[in-house]
DNA sequence: CTGAAAGCGCTTACAG
DNA sequence: CTGAAAGCGCTTACAG
């Protein structure tokens, strides 16, 4: 049994003052309508919601404006920092927008789907999607599709648009690939590999983030008249062990080795770091390594990873204030909105060394 | 404005079957009650509910039941991955209760009271509290009182229990201190510095998870004869730049270097293992290096952590577990419940190499 | 075996 | 300038 809840209503705060419960809620609102209430009576009644501890009860009020106030946001997994500081300024936005965030960690791919349908249940307004896959596969397209038709506001955060009433913000991966490439190319790299997340089919193919990723490695290489080798690309999870496991693939293989890997984002590449570590390969002598994402970690790792950085805090807020526009009833300015990465040199291609000191991380 | 919300409601499905709202209730809920009603009509409110794309207002039903079927689980903050384990097997176990979390990340010290004051208005019916540092801070005791006070069940992660009726959950870490220390004199070290967390008073006095820590320490090195120099001690912020940060500072300091550091938690051992990486210091040769915490980074540095392993998905669970005993008007059988840690020796110390192929996390 | 009625706490037109 | 009334969608005794 739920233990005795002796709550404070609307109507205690009114018997107090001696004025109706319309007025309280007026007030405490603040609404237009508050101008019209004598000054005595407003000052009477915040006083003694104040005093008597009043707090609105959230059931009630979502009940009575069919509205919640939360908006949920489903990110791949919350142990990838990348998408944490993507929550953290997301919740910072929600909040500033009048809105509770409630942050939910898809799971691996068979566990997204299930938390796709839930978001029916969570009663908010509005969801965004940022797990960066859905795009690829009609099941989650159709869910999505099925949350819009139940009045759900959606935004798909790291992917590509599904339809016309839902908005996408995401990272020109493409180009952010080239600069990777062209980096590596530039340091005098020839065979170069790609560590790619496991897709449903094959890649490059496919509208996604991944296949614009890969476009983006082998135009780049083409650019300079390399011709991307099958073997140089490897596929699998993007976990601190998937990356462990695809480099260690790489490194088993027959071909020629790479001298330089780019990997599908950092929390990967510190797993590539490791088998490198563990074969007593050194980076980046024997194999420069090259990340995505920027989170802070890759600057705290042996040696400091090179990396593509993302604008996370920019993807998170910026995500919802297009959500919140959609729940205002006014049209976001655009279809996609297209941000882009920027590459930042550290120690893991041997351009230079850096150092963790005087970087906005440390006070 | 909010969009038209073509919301299916229990009456439509009792208006589909011809049947009162009533029933629709008792069917869809499963209740006892249930069992009278007649297979026919259960199949038919069942098969309309579907059809009909139902999906029960959550609002509404908070409202009548008075209680929301959702807890909050305040962290300290999400860019610890240990705090994201914890709330991952949480979450999971809050599922199986029939319970939604709600996991909030307290961000830095200054901005946990206002947290934990919001905890109030998040509608939920029970809070775990996990930011590890309350107990020694009369403000947030005052609020988590209050919290109880207006209905809330509440439990505390990690820190010692504040008030009879508010239950703790968390890890001896005074032993998990001891078995560090008494690991590093076993290879032989003799000044073991210790980087802990910046608290509000001089540590050793608290009761609090670092005062036992620093105990758990001070008391190790006594029993091998050893008196702690009070400059082996540095505090900081437990994060990546503080442990990079609190190691440059140990490494200032005029007096013999200390050959081995306890760090207070894994995260802020990476910042410590950077520091020393850019100072051209080696790990372990120069200076030994022993975290806390275990979270899977800790496997993938360059060296890998040696650590002090935390049963983190054990804690969220249980928390999750105690919490709903308080829920459902049984007292929990203990005030404390209180976990053992468990040395995971690597290759930070010196003591042996590791890999990170055949752990769980690489399947 | 099923329905009518009341009510959870709030907000919002509408009166006056 | 403020109050009475209706109703959001659900659940739960209580009738029958």
């Amino acid at each position: 049994m739920p233990p005795p809840r002796p709550r404070v209503t609307i109507q205690h705060v009114a018997r107090a003052v001696g004025v109706s419960p319309s007025t309280v809620s007026v007030v405490l609102n603040g609404h237009d309508r508050a101008l019209g209430i004598r000054e005595a009576t407003r000052l009477a009644v915040l006083e003694a919601s104040e005093r008597l501890g009043y707090r609105a009860n959230h059931a009630a009020r979502s009940l009575r404006r069919r509205r919640t106030n939360v908006l949920s946001l489903l990110v791949q997994a919350l142990d990838n920092p990348c998408f944490v500081d993507i929550a953290v300024a997301a919740r910072e936005a929600a909040d500033t927008h009048g809105y509770e965030l409630n942050v939910i960690g898809a799971g691996p791919v068979d566990a997204e789907l299930r938390a796709l349908d839930r978001l029916h249940d969570e009663g908010s307004d509005g969801v965004i999607v940022a797990t960066g896959r859905h795009s690829t596969r009609p099941a989650a397209l159709q869910i999505l599709h099925d949350l819009v038709t139940h009045g759900l506001r959606a935004v798909v955060l790291l992917d590509h648009s599904p339809e016309p009433g839902i908005p996408a913000i995401r990272v020109d991966v493409e180009l952010g690939a080239r600069l990777a490439v062209e980096h590596l190319l530039g340091l005098g790299h020839r065979r170069i590999a790609h560590l790619a997340l496991q897709g449903p089919g094959p890649i490059g193919i496919e509208q996604s983030s991944q296949g614009d990723r890969f476009r983006g490695y082998r135009r780049a290489l083409l650019a300079a008249g390399i011709d991307a080798d099958p073997d140089w690309l490897v596929r699998g999870q993007d976990t601190l062990p998937g990356g462990y496991l695809m480099m260690n693939q790489l490194l088993d293989r027959p071909t020629p080795r790479p001298t330089a890997a780019l990997v599908y984002n950092d929390i990967t590449a510190i797993g590539a770091l490791r088998a490198l570590h563990e074969r007593g390969l050194r980076v980046p002598d024997d194999m420069a390594v090259i990340g995505t994402d920027g989170i802070d970690l890759s600057l705290f790792t042996t040696p400091a990873l090179t990396t593509v950085d993302h604008p996370r805090e920019v993807l998170g807020r910026y995500a919802v204030e297009v959500l919140c526009e959609l729940l205002d009833g006014r049209e976001p300015p655009e279809l996609e909105r297209v941000f882009e990465p920027q590459l930042v040199v550290r120690e893991s291609c041997g351009a230079r060394t850096a150092t963790a000191r005087g970087t906005r991380h440390v006070a």
